[in-house]
RNA sequence: GGGAGUUUAGCUCAGCUGGGAGAGCAUCUGCCUUACAAGCAGAGGGUCACAGGUUCGAGCCCUGUAACUCCCACCA
C-alpha cells in the first residue's frame, strides 16, 4: 500500500491497486458467525451476455453502500454475487453469431449447441463480473453463483417436481404469447405493448339463412381463415333475428355459427365480432364459453399453415394422439407459406375483388411485442407448461400486506398488489435449448409423463424404459425466482442457509418488480416457508442529460467504465446517490460528475494538510485529554452527523446520509476546523500537539463515515495515516458517543462563527480587502467565549486586534449585530455614511418585519394554546432577540447622524 | 379505461413524522490567506404548478384542476 499521499488526486492511479489489496486480504468473505447478526444481500444477477451499464452501476453502488455500512457496524455482512444465464437473450446472441457463420441451431444439434453456449458463458460470463469490480463492489466472490450451476439447477428441478406433485404445475394447450422471431412462447410479463398505426378493415360476411351481409370490423384480417364463429350480443336488438343463424366465411366459403356472447360489445363498431379462438385471447375465451372448435392458421415461425401442417395434424388425429384442447390445423391453400403480413395483404386484396371489403379506417392501437426482440407477438394456442398462480399468489399478497416484506418506497407495494391480484397462470416452458431443461419424461409406450428430479429409468405409469425428456427449457425467471435461497445452498439445509436466510435487503429497479421480485416472494414462501427478504429497496433508472432513457438505439448511453477511467469510481458512486431520493430517476450530467470528483479532490487535499502537520511530529490517532472549544465543537458536530447518518442509512435515505457527510467534510471540517487550527499549529507545545491529534482523529472518523460511499479514496488516505487494523473497510463505523457530545461548546463556537460570518459579510459589502485589517470591538453577554476566540477573529475576520467589553461607543464605527454579540469596527475613514445609513435602515426594516411576525404569533390565542410549548418558547426568545437587535441598530443609526 | 410519479432559484435536484425555503452548477463581487484557483470569502435570485379546504400554523395533510412522465389493461 501507499505510504505517502500523492501530490494530487488521481483515482486511476490507485483504485485498481486498492481493489487487489481488498481481494488479497479476503475482506469481502463472510462466514456465519454466532457472535454477530447476519445481514445478507443477494445481488440481482446480471446477464452473462451483458456489458456493464449505468443501471448496474447504480444497483451495485446502493448494495455496496448498505453492505459496507453494515459490515463496519459489526454485522456478518454477506453479499452474494452471481450471473444469470438469460436464456432468450443468450440463445439469441449465439444464434445470431452462428447465422453469420451460416450455421443454424438445427445444423448443430442440441448437444453441440449447448457446448457452444457454455463456451460463450466461459468467455463472456466473466466479463460483466470483471467490470463490476471496477465499481469497488465488496461482494463475496468466493460465493459467486450462476443460475445454471449445479446447485441452482438442482434447486430448479426440486421446485419443479414439488410443484408438479402438488398440481401447481400443469401442462396443456392454452393461449400463450408467441414470439415468431425467437420461436418460443413467452410469459405475459415478457410482452411489451407498443402503440402502432394500424387499420380497421370492415369485412362483409354473408348470412346463410337471410342472405344479408354482416359487417364485421377487424384489425387482423389474416386471422379470418381461423374464424370458427361470429359473435353478437344477445341483447342487441339489431341482430335478434340472427340468433341461431350462420354466416359463410368468405374466401373459405365455410359455414360458421353466429353465437351470442358478452364479449360482443354493442357500442363498439358494428356490434359484430369475428371469433378466432386459436389466435386471440378474447376469442379463445369465447370459444371456451360457446364450445367452438379451434383452427390454427399460423405456423410457429410466423407463416400461414399449409398442406404439410394440416397433414401432420390429420395423422395425429388418426392415431388418436391428439392432446386435449389441440387446435385443428388448416391448409391455407393459396396463402400457405406466406408470412402473416403477406397474407394480410393478399386476403385484403381478395376480399376487395369479391366486393366484401366495405371500408378501411386508420386505427392506432397497442400491439404486444417481445421484450427481447420487439417482434409482434402472435397469440397462439400451444402446448406449454404452466404454474398455477392462484395458490401461490395468495400467501405472497398476505405476506406483503402484513409487512413481512416491506417495499421502500412504500408506493411500489401498490404495483405489486395490483399485479399479484390479477395474475394469470405463468407459462414457464420455452422452446429454447439454453436453460434448465424441463425434468419431464415422456413414455414411448403409453405416452404418459413422468416428472422426476433425476432422469427416471422407467415410466411411472406403465414401467416402459423408453423415455424421452421434454425438449423445452424453463423461463429464465423460474431460476431467478429461487435466487435468494438457491444461492445459499437450498434445497440442502446448509448452515449458511440457516444463518443468512431470509436475506435482509433486496436492491433492484422498479422495472423488474413483476419479472423478479414478485416471483421471488411467492417462490420463497412456497419453498422455504418464509419471505425471501425483509425489505425491497427500489431505485429508479439513470437518464441522460436531457432526461431521456438511455438506450442503444438512441446511442445516448453513458459508459460507466469510461466515467470511472476519467473521474474515478468514487465520483461515479457519489453521483449516483447524491441528491436522489428512493425510487426516483437520476439524471446523469457531466457537470455533476465534475462536482463529485471535486469533492474527492477536496478530501484529498484536506488529508494532505493533515499530513503536512502530523508527519514531522509523532501524533497518536487518539483524542487528547484537553480539548478546546473548537475541538469540542467539531467533535460534537461529528457526533451528531454520525448519529444522523446511521439513522438515515437505516431508513434507506442514502441521499440524505451522503449529503450530511459531504457538508460535514466540506463546510465544517475543511472550511472551519482546518482554518481554526492554523493559528494553533504555528505555536509550539501541547496545544499544537492536541490540535494535531484532533485533526487526525476527525479525519479518521471522516474516512470511516464516507467509506461506504467512496471506498477507494477513503482507503487510500486511511492507509497513509496512523491507524489500527488492516483496512478502513473493517474499522468501526462512527456512531453516537455520549462522551463526545458537547452541546455547550458547540453553542459557544456557533456564537463566534456567527460573529465572524457577520464581520466578513460587512467587510465584503464595503469592499474592504482582507489585507486591510481593523480592530474589532465586541460587546456581549458571553465575554469569555469571545475572549477565548480572539485568535479566530485575527485569522478569519481580518481583525488587527480584538477588544471584548460590555458596551462600546458606536460613534465612527461600523456596527454589526448578531444574536449574541454587537460588533463595532472603528473604520471611520472607510465608512460611506450614506451607504451605511441605507444598509442599517434596510436591516432595521427586515428585523421589524420579522418581529411583527413573531409578535403576531404571540398575540394569537390559538397559537399560544395549541402550539407545543417549546415552539412557543422559541418564538418568544426569537422576539426578544429581535427587539434587542432593533434597539442596537437604532442606536447605530442615531450615532451616524 | 385504471393506477402511479413529477411540478420548489436560470439549470439539475434535495427538503425525513406540518413549526421561519436548501444544495450543486450557472451569474455577480472581492481574494494566490501556511491543503485544495478543481480553491477561499461574500452577493443576487423562489406567489414551493393552479384553485379551494383542514389547522394557531401548509412546500409538506385533504379535495379538485392543469401540464409532463411512466406503469398496467383483451378492447374487435
Amino acid at each position: 500500500m501507499a505510504q505517502e499521499l500523492a501530490k494530487s488526486y488521481k483515482p486511476s492511479d490507485f483504485e485498481d491497486r486498492i481493489y487487489d489489496f481488498w481481494i488479497k486480504g479476503n475482506y469481502f468473505h463472510t462466514e456465519a458467525d454466532p457472535d454477530k447478526k447476519p445481514y445478507t444481500i443477494v445481488m440481482p444477477p446480471p446477464n452473462i451476455t451483458g456489458q456493464l451499464h449505468i443501471g448496474h452501476a447504480l444497483d451495485e453502488t446502493l448494495q455496496d453502500i448498505l453492505i459496507r455500512w453494515r459490515r463496519m457496524s459489526g454485522y456478518a455482512a454477506l453479499w452474494v454475487p452471481g450471473t444469470d444465464h438469460a436464456s432468450i437473450a443468450t440463445e439469441a446472441k449465439i444464434v445470431e453469431a452462428m447465422r453469420r457463420e451460416g450455421v443454424t441451431k438445427e445444423d448443430l444439434g442440441r448437444e453441440k449447441f449447448l457446448e457452444r453456449a457454455w463456451e460463450w458463458k466461459r468467455e463472456y460470463g466473466g466479463r460483466i463480473t470483471r467490470q463490476l469490480r471496477k465499481l469497488g463492489v465488496s461482494c463475496d466472490w468466493e460465493r459467486e453463483r450462476f443460475t445454471m450451476d449445479e446447485g441452482c439447477s438442482e434447486a430448479v428441478r426440486e421446485v419443479f417436481v414439488k410443484l408438479y406433485q402438488q398440481d401447481k404445475i400443469y401442462r396443456g394447450n392454452r393461449m400463450v404469447n408467441w414470439c415468431p422471431h425467437c420461436v418460443t412462447s413467452i410469459s405475459d410479463a415478457e410482452v411489451e405493448y407498443e402503440e402502432q398505426q394500424g387499420h380497421f378493415w370492415h369485412i362483409l360476411y354473408p348470412v346463410k339463412e337471410t342472405g344479408e351481409l354482416l359487417e364485421i370490423a377487424t384489425t387482423r384480417p389474416e386471422t379470418m381463415l381461423g374464424d370458427t364463429a361470429v359473435a353478437i350480443n344477445a341483447a342487441d336488438e339489431r341482430y335478434k333475428h340472427l340468433h341461431g343463424c350462420h354466416v359463410m366465411l368468405p374466401l373459405l366459403n365455410k359455414e360458421i355459427p353466429i353465437v351470442c356472447d358478452e364479449h360482443a360489445d354493442m357500442e363498439k363498431g358494428t356490434g359484430v365480432v369475428k371469433i378466432t379462438p386459436a389466435h386471440d385471447p378474447n376469442d379463445y375465451e369465447v370459444g371456451k364459453r360457446c364450445s367452438l372448435p379451434m383452427v390454427r392458421v399460423f405456423t410457429y415461425d410466423g407463416k400461414m399453415t399449409g398442406a404439410a401442417d394440416a397433414a401432420a395434424y390429420a395423422e395425429q388425429k388418426a392415431q388418436g394422439r391428439l392432446a386435449e384442447n389441440e387446435p385443428e390445423v388448416l391448409d391455407c391453400g393459396k396463402y400457405a407459406g406466406m408470412t402473416t403480413a403477406e397474407a394480410r395483404e393478399a386476403i385484403v386484396a381478395d376480399l376487395t375483388a369479391l366486393g366484401l371489403l366495405r371500408e378501411v379506417k386508420p386505427h392506432t392501437h397497442d400491439v404486444g411485442t417481445c421484450y427481447r426482440c420487439h417482434t409482434t407477438i402472435e397469440p397462439m394456442v400451444s402446448k406449454q407448461w404452466f404454474v398455477r398462480m392462484e395458490p401461490l399468489a395468495k400467501p405472497a399478497i398476505k405476506a406483503v400486506r402484513e409487512g413481512e416484506t416491506k417495499f421502500v418506497p412504500e408506493r411500489f407495494e401498490k404495483i405489486y398488489f395490483h399485479w399479484m391480484e390479477n395474475i394469470k397462470d405463468w407459462c414457464i416452458s420455452r422452446q429454447l435449448w439454453w436453460g434448465h431443461r424441463i425434468p419431464a419424461y415422456y413414455c414411448a409406450a403409453c405416452g404418459d409423463v413422468t416428472v422426476a428430479k433425476d432422469a427416471p429409468e422407467k415410466c411411472c405409469h406403465c414401467g416402459c424404459t423408453q423415455l424421452t425428456q421434454d425438449e423445452d427449457t424453463l423461463d429464465t425467471w423460474f431460476s431467478s425466482a429461487l435466487w435468494p435461497f438457491s444461492t445459499l445452498g437450498w434445497p440442502k439445509e446448509t448452515a449458511d442457509l440457516k444463518y443468512f436466510y431470509p436475506t435482509a435487503t433486496l436492491v433492484t429497479g422498479y422495472d423488474i418488480i413483476f419479472f423478479w421480485v414478485a416471483r421471488m416472494i411467492f417462490s420463497a414462501i412456497e419453498q422455504t416457508g418464509s419471505v425471501p427478504f425483509d425489505t425491497v429497496f427500489i431505485h429508479g433508472i439513470v437518464r441522460d442529460e436531457a432526461g431521456r432513457k438511455m438506450s442503444k438505439s438512441l446511442g445516448n448511453g453513458v459508459d460507466p467504465l469510461e466515467v470511472i477511467e476519467k473521474y474515478g469510481a468514487d465520483a461515479l458512486r457519489f453521483l449516483l446517490v447524491t441528491g436522489n431520493s428512493p425510487g426516483n430517476d437520476i439524471r446523469y450530467s457531466e457537470k455533476r460528475i465534475e462536482a463529485c470528483s471535486g469533492f474527492a479532490n477536496k478530501l484529498w487535499n484536506a488529508s494532505r494538510y493533515v499530513h503536512m502537520n502530523i508527519d514531522a511530529h509523532d501524533v497518536k490517532n487518539a483524542l487528547p485529554d484537553t480539548l478546546t472549544t473548537e475541538d469540542k465543537w467539531i467533535l460534537s458536530t461529528l457526533n451528531t452527523v454520525a448519529k444522523e447518518v446511521n439513522e438515515n442509512l437505516g431508513r434507506f435515505e442514502l441521499g440524505i446520509a451522503v449529503q450530511k457527510v459531504y457538508e460535514f467534510i466540506w463546510d465544517c471540517y475543511c472550511d472551519w476546523y482546518i482554518e481554526l487550527t492554523k493559528a494553533r499549529l504555528q505555536t509550539e507545545g501541547e496545544d499544537a500537539q492536541n490540535a494535531r491529534q484532533v485533526l487526525l482523529y476527525v479525519l479518521d472518523q471522516i474516512l470511516r463515515l464516507l467509506h461506504p460511499f467512496m471506498p477507494y479514496i477513503t482507503e487510500e488516505i486511511w492507509q497513509t495515516i496512523p491507524h489500527e487494523g488492516e483496512t478502513v473497510m473493517l474499522a468501526d463505523y462512527p456512531s453516537f458517543r455520549r462522551e463526545l457530545d458537547f452541546p455547550e461548546a458547540a453553542q459557544e463556537m456557533q456564537r463566534i462563527m456567527d460573529a465572524i460570518r457577520a464581520i466578513r459579510n460587512r467587510r465584503s459589502e464595503m469592499n474592504v480587502p482582507p489585507s486591510r485589517k481593523a480592530k474589532v470591538c465586541i460587546a456581549t453577554k458571553f465575554p469569555k467565549t469571545f475572549e477565548d476566540g480572539e485568535a479566530f477573529f485575527l485569522k478569519l475576520a481580518s481583525a488587527s486586534a480584538v477588544e471584548v467589553g460590555e458596551a462600546f461607543d458606536p460613534e465612527g464605527a461600523v456596527t454589526i449585530v448578531t444574536p449574541d454579540a454587537k460588533v463595532y469596527i472603528p473604520m471611520d475613514e472607510l465608512v460611506d455614511k450614506e451607504a451605511e445609513r441605507k444598509r442599517l435602515n434596510k436591516e432595521l426594516e427586515q428585523l421589524q418585519k420579522r418581529l411583527a411576525q413573531s409578535e403576531g404569533k404571540l398575540k394569537n390565542q390559538g397559537f399560544l394554546s395549541k402550539a407545543p410549548a417549546n415552539v412557543v418558547e422559541g418564538v418568544r426568545a426569537q422576539a426578544e432577540k429581535e427587539k434587542e437587535q432593533i434597539a442596537l441598530i437604532a442606536a447605530a443609526l442615531a450615532a451616524l447622524n
